[in-house]
DNA sequence: GGCCGGGCATGACACCTGTCACCGGCAGGT
DNA sequence: ACCTGCCGGTGACAGGTGTCATGCCCGGCC
């Protein structure tokens, strides 16, 4: 009997070249492929699939959020988050989500087909540097206003703008990014942006 | 007769996964698999290599750096750049380097082995999307000075710092920056830097 | 020589940022 | 009712930032 595979990335070649490489083992079978974080939950019904492997960074919904949405509405369905970056938040966050594994994409490719049958056999799969990382570090030390504010931040915004966005004063902003400077150890909203983001926080 | 390939990514499983996808040609054989930019002109002459496929962010030498190295030590080897971010900007710089041709990772998986066939008969291959974009952009308006005071704006550095890291005075790292924001179209250092590494200025 | 033009620097100005002390409301617990 | 914490907001202050006019130096160029 062969595991029926979803596989959702926004590159289509890597997409492509997954589903070559899964193909070549006996017992997996690729029977959807999506570019859409939003089209997930209904290819999955529609397929059947049994194991859904999702990028994180994809447009329409993000991998972790996908894989809340199928171990809520696609009961026999588990799914394994495959990215790029090995931020502990998002480990920690995917978890919570109820994703059955994460690996990140500069594991060996031998170690992968592995990966999904052991997911497949609801086994929960990590990345065991990873699961390291995340436990020392901690969960996010910072409030909801202040992660939103800090997103903002990131790409370079005045306080007037984030005001705008967020629909907070500019004092109230101004505070908000003055303490996650703090709670960053770092001295400018930027930079306090990219230590948040390099760490999941955001 | 087989055309020889050498992939060249930092991500294991893209590594693997492309090599699987494309060794599903029978006229195509993957000869080496490498992680960092600055082993790719060993490698190949070790292998012989007639392709090599090169991401741009790399460990070591990044895509466009090593495609020039290999037009220039490696006779008979041709380079395709195979990249996440379709930048204008790295267009260019790759077919000034010599790349023989450039995609991005969300063409289509079956248009891969095309453009390895094209490229290893001395074609240029080329996103013709990008190519426009490419035209109409023209090239990077920032001096050298203007560029790597940006750089360090990126990460959020304050003036001092950057000043200090560049060997220039505070004075000349502010103007710097104000004639970037100006050329941007921007307000802020950040949204500059960010500007201008979209468009591959960086 | 005289005349640019570009790289680097200075100084002054208005405005923005980061910090801090402080205040009003509003939940939860006792 | 009381206190305590937390979220949102205000106001003031020192220092950082973006802009502009101005100057110096040096290499090219008629």
């Amino acid at each position: 009997m062969t595991i029926r595979l979803l596989l959702a990335d926004d590159q289509a070649l890597v997409r492509g070249a997954l589903a070559a490489l899964l193909s070549l083992e006996d017992d997996l079978e690729v029977v959807a492929e999506v570019g859409r974080g939003d089209e997930v939950v209904a290819r999955a019904l529609a397929t059947g699939a049994e194991v859904c492997l999702l990028d994180i960074e994809m447009p329409g919904a993000d991998g972790i959020e996908v894989a809340g949405r199928l171990a809520r509405e696609v009961p026999g369905c588990r799914s394994l988050i495959v990215t790029t970056f090995g931020r502990p938040g998002y480990l920690r966050r995917a978890l919570e989500a109820g994703a059955g594994g994460f690996v990140v994409k500069d594991t060996p490719a031998g170690e992968l087909a592995e990966a999904v049958r052991r997911v497949h056999a609801g086994l929960r799969v990590v990345d065991p540097a990873l699961a390291a990382e995340s436990l020392v570090g901690g969960p996010s030390p910072l409030t909801d206003g202040e992660r939103s504010v800090l997103r903002e931040a990131l790409e370079g915004a005045t306080v007037a703008t984030i005001s705008a966005r967020v629909h907070l004063s500019p004092g109230t902003v101004r505070n908000y990014l003055s303490s996650a400077i703090h709670k960053t150890g770092t001295s400018t909203r930027v930079e306090a942006a990219r230590a948040a983001q390099r760490r999941g926080w955001l």
